[in-house]
DNA sequence: TGTAATCCCTATTAAATTGATAGGATTAAT
DNA sequence: ATTAATCCTATCAATTTAATAGGGATTACA
C-alpha cells in the first residue's frame, strides 16, 4: 500500500506543477487545496527540497518550486524519494539492495524471480510517467 | 515491501509444490528446510488452506498438500490471500474497492491513474505466472 | 526597524501493523 | 493409549506510520 506521505507527496507536485506561475507555491495553500494536513505536508515538502525536486524561497511570499520541468521529472525519482525502494523485496532492488536474511541462495529463490519481473514492469511505468502526466487535466 | 507472511508462503507453496508425492508434507518439514518459524508457517498455511489454495490432513502422517496442479495456482490468487489487495491504492483495487478519504473526485485524481497503471502491469505477471513456474528448478 | 509570513528543524505521540510466541484443543495412525 | 500432526485463539514486542507541537531562521514590506 502506498503511504500517506507518497500520496501526499505526489499530489503536491502536481498542485505546484498546475500552479506554476512567477511565484512560489506555500504549503499552506496546498495543504487547504488538497486536504493535507499542513504539518505533515510541510515535512513532505521538506524532503522533496532536500532530494533537490523542489526549490524553495523562505520568508514572507516564500514558498516552493519545480526545479526542474514537470516534463523533466520521472515518476522512478519521486517515488523512490518518497516511498524508498520500488522493489517488493530488498534483494531485487536497484537503488536500495540488500541481501535477505534467510535465502541462501538468490539465484534459487524462486520469490527473487517473481519479484524481479514485477519490479521490471513497475519500473517500466515510473520510468515513462512524469509529473507533467501527473498534472495534465484532462 | 512484501510481508514476511507473503513470502514464506510463497516459500512454501514452492516446496510443497516440489515434493508432491502422495503423501501430504508436514510444516515442521517446510518451516526446518525453508528457515521459517514453525508457528508462524502454521497460521500461514491455516490461511492458504482456508481459502482453498492447499488441502490438509490431521493428524499422524498428516500435512499439507495442493488442491490443484501447480500450473493452475496463479499468483494473482496467492497474492491475494497472501498479501491482500494488489493494488497501491485502494480506489484502484479490483477486489478489495474503497473509496479515499481524501480525493473528492477519483477521475481527476492524478495519483488514480498513475497506480491504475502500476496495478496493471502487476497483475499482468501475476496472471500469467502459477505456482508451475516458481516451482520449476532452472 | 519591526512585524508578519513563511520555510526549517526536532521531538513527541498515538495508532496500526507486523512478526513472532505460547498454550493447548482436536484429530488420526499405530 | 500414545504419539504426531493440524487447528485455533490469545498475546506480545518491535516497528512503522500519520500526525501534532513548538519554536528557530529568514525574508518582504510597511
Amino acid at each position: 500500500m502506498l503511504s500517506k506521505k507518497t500520496k501526499y507527496g505526489l499530489k503536491a507536485l502536481t498542485y505546484i506543477a498546475r500552479s506554476e506561475g512567477d511565484s512560489p507555491v506555500q504549503v499552506g495553500e496546498i495543504a487547504k487545496s488538497e486536504q493535507i494536513p499542513q504539518k505533515f505536508l510541510e515535512g513532505i515538502l521538506l524532503t522533496l527540497r532536500k532530494s533537490g525536486i523542489l526549490g524553495s524561497k523562505k520568508g514572507k511570499h516564500g514558498g516552493y518550486y519545480l526545479r526542474n520541468e514537470p516534463s523533466e521529472i520521472k515518476m522512478t525519482d519521486v517515488m523512490r524519494v518518497l516511498e524508498g525502494p520500488i522493489a517488493m523485496v530488498p534483494c531485487v532492488s536497484l537503488n536500495f539492495y540488500e541481501k535477505c536474511d534467510d535465502c541462501p541462495d538468490e539465484d534459487k529463490c524462486s520469490v527473487n524471480k517473481l519479484m524481479i519481473q514485477v519490479r521490471d514492469n513497475t519500473l517500466k511505468v515510473f520510468r515513462n510517467t512524469t509529473l507533467a502526466d501527473l498534472s495534465d487535466t484532462n
